[in-house]
DNA sequence: TTGTAGGCGTTATCAC
DNA sequence: GTGATAACGCCTACAA
């Protein structure tokens, strides 16, 4: 299958390769009639410039590195969705990094990866930019999602006002107040602040009101583990009680276990998650919904600008998360 | 910071261009000691060929690009650490795609995108190998992995065969046989043959032993669908019974459901899953253990002898799953 | 065995 | 506005 080069295209038109480059990266300088001419040369051969040759040449190879944490969860997918829609919209090809290990990032940024070679990075919830800049990348313009730096740009969810609104919504609820946190067991640099930023949200609020909480769980990110905590804090737990359930993922296995104890949620017993997944209005949870694929639009339209040339200080863009009211809490609004 | 290039390379050691690329891509013809003097001149200057400048030059990128279904299971994490291990030891760049949708896989077979301008193309679960043919990318090799297909190198799991395994220790079990299968909702073209494959070497199995099955169920693949197909499952049984999840994610609900019940698993109650997740040992689940790290490692071998320039028939090859027994069954080895 | 030169497909810089 | 032409970094003849 013989590929088509700018020459042939050049050809086709009748005009100079300098010309179809000139068309194929918007510079103003063409007349409509060539202009046309030439795309429909181009339509024609079916022809597709090629990212290798763009990249040699000293301009842009059109790609987008993603650095991705590999943790099974739904956000990633949507975050990509968002991610990938601006991206395409500016015809930028996306590829993906798995972040699986510290080994794996240091090979990533070993600056012959493919990941090193993209027009531009983004990083997803772990701020690694300490390291891109202890290597000096100063070259490659790079964007942080679900995480927030002071020299970089972001573009990240509040998780500390979600924390607050939760606890806000809690206090209003009443009955006795319990918590359980996802603990992240991992190092230094490979650190998300989602589950601290959450508590400190969450503690402020029940503080502000003069309340206390009655107790604090703390659960791996993993069902199985969930499922244990669940059974603990049921078993300790004080009627009436609200719980603030930090990710859907533990909600959910509340959920399962007041159901598998004949329980009713929603009364007695009030149930508020975090991040609102497909499941939850399902089965009535309360959540804090997140515009994740806003979140990751955003993200890319931040980098995009950089890539245009845009050189001010760093730019954060934040994000809030909603409160749904359903039935795990007794479908009563903030003000009952 | 400057990015060394080979005339840097060559006026360091004192040679010609050639002669660096000769020994960058390990050509004969090369005396011993201008070799050694052309790598000290390499790590001297810590120079990395561009890979970009590489393929236009009509030589290798050393890029590999892995298509996959959502990142989001274990079985991909772990597939994809097999697959990196081989392409890393010879020194090439995996790139990942998600395949989220088809018209994400419309974009990627457009022959312009970074997946298609790697060295060699890694397809993951779906066989989409119809679709490469039609566009006629003879110059691209490809492999399949964790599917199969007629005119492809492959490396797939024998999915029948461990439908078949779990089917004779079932019937060796005894008691009234069930089943729960998967249902893939996908389009023709992103069909996966998976589940499909373990229910016929299941049937086979019981059918061959002249034995039926009392009950045969279908979920989707979430853990909440999974819990209400198993509550349901949990309903109509009668004792004692043998289940044959066909995914751990499956089996995982039945055992949370069973304890809800108080009912012990391994006597009157067996089941058998598929997977060997990393619960599955501390849960005592028996299971059918997947050799995923090797599959995927083979697979990356048969592509990189494509690119070292194999040109026989495709070749097939095949891994096979493993039972290993826990209390879930009553640790009750094959021959009881 | 090695150096030189031409070419890969594109962009950028010139003149015109 | 547009067409030559020199880069870009590398590989591969070809000649020495």
């Amino acid at each position: 299958m013989y590929k088509p080069t700018i020459q042939d295209v050049a050809r086709r038109a009748g005009v100079g390769v300098g010309t179809v480059s000139r068309v194929l990266n918007n510079h103003v300088a063409v007349r409509t009639a060539t202009r046309e001419a030439v795309l429909s040369a181009i339509s024609e051969l079916n022809y597709i410039p090629n990212p290798h040759a763009r990249r040699i040449a000293g301009g842009r190879s059109y790609t987008i590195s993603v650095l991705l944490p590999v943790i099974t969860t739904e956000f990633y997918v949507r975050l990509l969705d968002g991610l990938e829609q601006a991206f395409q919209e500016a015809r930028y090809d996306v590829a993906i990094f798995p972040l699986l290990d510290r080994s794996r990032l240091e090979r990533y940024l070993g600056s012959h990866t493919l990941a090193y070679q993209a027009d531009g990075l983004v990083m997803t919830t772990y701020n690694l930019t300490q390291l891109f800049q202890q290597r000096q990348q100063v070259d490659q313009p790079m964007v942080l999602v679900d995480a927030h730096g002071d020299d970089v740009d972001c573009a990240y969810m509040d998780n500390v006002m979600g924390g607050h609104i939760a606890g806000e919504y809690a206090a209003a609820l009443g009955g006795n107040l319990y918590a359980v946190w996802v603990e992240t067991e991992l190092d230094q640099l490979f650190t998300t602040r989602v589950f601290t930023e959450r508590r400190s949200g969450f503690l402020q609020a029940i503080h502000d009101r003069r309340l206390t909480v009655a107790g604090e769980y703390t659960s791996s990110f993993d069902s199985l583990n969930a499922r244990t905590v669940a059974m603990q804090m049921l078993d300790d737990l004080q009627f009436p009680a609200t719980i603030f359930a930090s990710a859907d993922l533990l909600a959910g296995a509340l959920l399962d276990e007041a159901q598998a104890r004949g329980l009713t949620v929603g009364d007695e017993l009030k149930i508020i998650g975090f991040d609102d997944q497909p499941w939850a209005a399902r089965r009535g949870l309360t959540t804090l919904n997140q515009p994740i694929e806003a979140m990751g639009y955003e993200a890319a339209q931040l980098l995009l600008s950089r890539l245009a040339g845009e050189t001010g200080p760093a730019r954060a863009r934040r994000f809030e998360p909603r409160l749904v009211i359903r039935s795990s809490t007794g479908n009563r609004s903030f003000q009952d």
